[in-house]
DNA sequence: TTATTATGGACACTACAGGTCTATAATAAT
DNA sequence: ATTATTATAGACCTGTAGTGTCCATAATAA
């Protein structure tokens, strides 16, 4: 259970490009070589953080990637679900189990039956709860407060040329 | 990003015995049957969980498994890191690139800059911030929690026959 | 001694992460 | 218009981890 390098990648990435200047694009080329990682298998990352509207790309001379909204405004959240996929963390698999009919809520069968169409295993739920209270932190964690962060601690280094 | 089917397995069966009468380890067959898995992936699990401490095995005529703590002291946290693994959810590559250079905190070069080998990024910082929080939920939900629940709801059938 | 049960190893299959390469499309500069 | 540049999409490859089966062996109680 680990994170993707993708994720890895994309978060430094963005954080690349919330620090540059402003109104210009960079391209598949600096991005890489400031990472450290090949411009082929970067490209596909940048793609998809295209596709679910992260950053705008632009073809072409001195076209590259720009972030489509502010820094205060792409969470670690975001970012690890256009990767990684919208999938729960954890799901039952047999829950058609006699297991499940002792764990699986009773009240669903009752008169609320209609509000959640599936009967739930507790241990399902208590995963959900792991699953919501990671949420809630990464929502709180954005490509803003880490660039806040590292100028707070005196790398003060813009990318301005 | 999803935990796998064997910590499915793995919580569903260390529910089973917790829910089963003291004292009477449960064979393979009705743990197996009971979660509706094939017997022989079941038990590659147990003996995982076994060899980590969790469970007591007896082979021989009417030998089984047992539960090697109380259900209070087993705790998701627990059965997870077992199946799981205990590396961290994240970790960076490229520790050596520009990147890292910016985002790595500058006072761990300071005074007390043997206190943490490792110079560490602040995307790591914030994840490990994220799996910090995730442990600590799921420390505090053990096997009794879930087997309270399921009563407190009405399912009384417990396991004595 | 025998029947029963867990254990460990070998093996197979599948899916996916991680990565490369190439052809194509779009864009800006000339 | 042409050309150089850049992103995009697709095909393809590789290794590894998850999921699972099967069999031989060891341990135990009856």
């Amino acid at each position: 259970m680990q994170f993707s390098k993708s994720t890895d990648y994309a978060l430094h990435a963005l954080l690349h490009l919330g620090n540059s200047e402003r109104c210009n694009n960079v391209g598949i080329k600096e991005l890489a070589s400031t990472l450290g990682v090949s411009e082929s298998y970067l490209s596909k990352i940048m793609s998809k953080l295209r596709q679910d509207g992260l950053v705008r790309a632009v073809p072409g001379v001195n076209g590259g990637y720009e972030l489509s909204r502010s820094t205060e405004q792409i969470t670690f959240l975001d970012v690890i679900q256009v990767i990684e996929g919208r999938q729960k963390l954890f799901e039952c698999s047999n829950t058609d189990s006699q297991q499940h009919r002792l764990l699986a809520e009773e009240e669903t069968a009752g008169r609320d039956q209609e509000r959640s169409g599936k009967c739930e295993c507790l241990v399902q739920k208590v995963m959900e709860g792991a699953e919501q209270h990671l949420h809630q932190y990464l929502r709180e964690h954005t490509i803003q407060s880490v660039l806040d962060e590292a100028f707070k601690h005196g790398n003060h280094e813009t990318n301005k040329k």
